[in-house]
DNA sequence: CAATTATTTTAATCGTGATTAAAATAATCG
DNA sequence: CGATTATTTTAATCACGATTAAAATAATTG
């Protein structure tokens, strides 16, 4: 789910960019990086991404479409294995958690929403917002079936993804890190939500 | 400590100046927030912002020594106020999330690091790096007088200032958001530490 | 008020980076 | 191999934003 559609070359070049796009993003913010930037860690010129992509604003929005549909798959992953609801929380925990720190690069490209076109931003907040509801709905059930400390569940997403979206800030690659990351997180996250 | 040094004309729109710039930088990154965007928020053509600072990388440099000075400051005092660990972790959390929703406006920037200076950058990241690991000796202090579960305090340290850091990416001036971020945030993020 | 200092604007300059079109090279297919 | 398609580069263009210097305006001080 987290790699291209089809497995042409044309597709996997494109994934190579949007991964180094992501990386460059988090590292520099949207303005910061150039497509040089993003071409040399390719081996490419700049100019070669307009292959790939209309242009600059398509390589961001792609970057939140990609991050959203990881987040959206860990939610999915840690529902469907079901469990009370303080054991959907903690599996979205981890899967999230390891997301950031894994294979796929540092995805989540710290907030330049302001740099997508209107439409691209209205789509992209939406998807966001509906990760956000899903993730409380996880909590209320919790609370709910008393795995969960009653609580105010929009404050405690908030502080939740904040602790997730800003891993890229100091985590920089070291997998020893990265290990300990996933298996701390979820706890550290978690703890708190029991009753 | 969190205003001007001095009252004078010049302090008083410099400092005006600063969380016009804070405040953008917040909103759109440092490279997507031109002088001309924080001039206007001040009234004032983008030239003119050349007589309080010498450059823009300046700009941020001293938003960046502002937001770090409001930390210190809100460790201080929540050390100062003695008890054991935990308590001195929940009221640092309280002054923390207070003024990053509160009348200084949104003065933790986020992390435009890479965009200043190599020696400003080297300060800043030093001041920063002392800050956590200041915050980490109290969750030790906690463990040690038994007030605090035992942790990862690294990991434990970036998830609580994650969370604190993203607040501006979701808050938008809400005062009633304010007093539920206030209220709410240091129960939630010292929940997770109690033994 | 006159003189001096403080603040802001106007009007350049200057470089950088996004974007495009045309040309060159690489890959694939018959 | 020759032809066609895919990919990348070279070489412009073009706008925007940082920066500066000189001129204008406001504030203050004697």
């Amino acid at each position: 789910m987290a790699g291209p559609a089809e497995e042409t070359r044309f597709s996997l070049q494109k994934d190579r960019m949007l991964k180094a796009a992501a990386l460059c993003f988090n590292r520099k913010g949207y303005s910061g990086t150039s497509l040089k930037d993003v071409a040399s860690h390719l081996g490419l010129t700049d100019a070669a991404l307009y292959y790939y992509v209309r242009n600059k604003e398509e390589l961001v929005y792609l970057c939140y479409l990609r991050a959203a549909e990881l987040g959206r798959a860990a939610l999915d992953e840690a529902i469907h294995g079901g469990g009370r609801g303080i054991d959907q929380v903690r599996r979205y925990l981890g899967l999230h958690a390891a997301f950031m720190v894994g294979d796929p690069g540092p995805v989540a490209i710290m907030s330049e929403i302001p740099s997508l076109k209107a439409d691209h931003r209205e789509e992209i907040l939406s998807l966001s917002r509906a990760h956000s509801a899903r993730f409380e709905r996880l909590l209320e059930e919790g609370i709910d079936d008393g795995s969960i400390r009653p609580c105010d569940v929009r404050m405690t997403g908030n502080a939740i993804m904040g602790a997730l979206n800003w891993i890229p800030k100091w985590y920089h690659g070291d997998p020893a890190v990265a290990e300990q990351v996933v298996t701390t997180f979820p706890d550290i996250l978690a703890r708190g939500l029991e009753p």
